[in-house]
DNA sequence: CGCAATAGTTACTTTTTGGTGACTGAGGCA
DNA sequence: TGCCTCAGTCACCAAAAAGTAACTATTGCG
């Protein structure tokens, strides 16, 4: 979790630093649907490579955004999930989703 | 200006591959309110090269969502301003405005 | 026993990105 | 005359990000 001094005077800085990257605003997309397993979101985002993968879970969990669970299961089975913080930047994917459809239609 | 065939099936990774990145969205923040000129980006946009800088009007010039204009005045004057395009994020930025600005007030 | 699946970690290499400094050319100013 | 500003470009080098391959532990299954 990032400490309050480190962040940016300027909101949208502040929302670029913890999410303003390619690969975390797609797991981001898939996870406000429903909890996913991690090899689950490695077959979904085409191209991400398990340390990329691994790196950017980490690191939104350490910033609060989402959940980590391990179920004590066989085979194990560990599920990542929006915190409630992270359910907060459902409008933000919204927005850009409105947006990018809108975009794609202009070509029809 | 990117062709359709280029753009990805899901909307919310064309508009990642748009301007999901960090200056890009710092850039677009400050187009908002109004153009801006060259050097004035820069002095404000802290700690970006002026390679970066370029790199990234050219890209957004090309993909349509910012306008480049050059008034023929001495000194030379090069202005950039958000296309029609351009003007459709502002949701987006106004969501990550909000955010952030929500994130950043519950550290107080 | 040996293999498969799950969810990783680690070390090493490659690719991409970004930074730095020099240069442009026209006019303003001391 | 020489230096400043503006808005860049270009070449080169360093740093950061990402890819790859090997390895871990656990348990079930045939």
């Amino acid at each position: 979790m990032l400490k309050k001094e480190e962040l940016p005077d300027c909101p949208v800085a502040t929302t670029v630093q913890l999410i303003g990257n390619k690969w975390k605003l797609l797991i981001l997309r898939n996870l406000l649907s429903r909890p996913w397993r991690f090899n689950e979101l490695r077959r979904s985002l085409d191209g991400i490579s398990q340390k990329v993968l691994t790196e950017s879970l980490r690191s939104m969990e350490n910033d609060g955004i989402i959940i980590r669970t391990v179920y004590a299961e066989v085979s194990p089975r560990v599920e990542y999930s929006l915190s409630e913080l992270g359910e907060t930047l459902r409008p933000i994917l919204d927005a850009m989703q409105a947006w990018g459809q809108e975009y794609k239609e202009s070509f029809e």
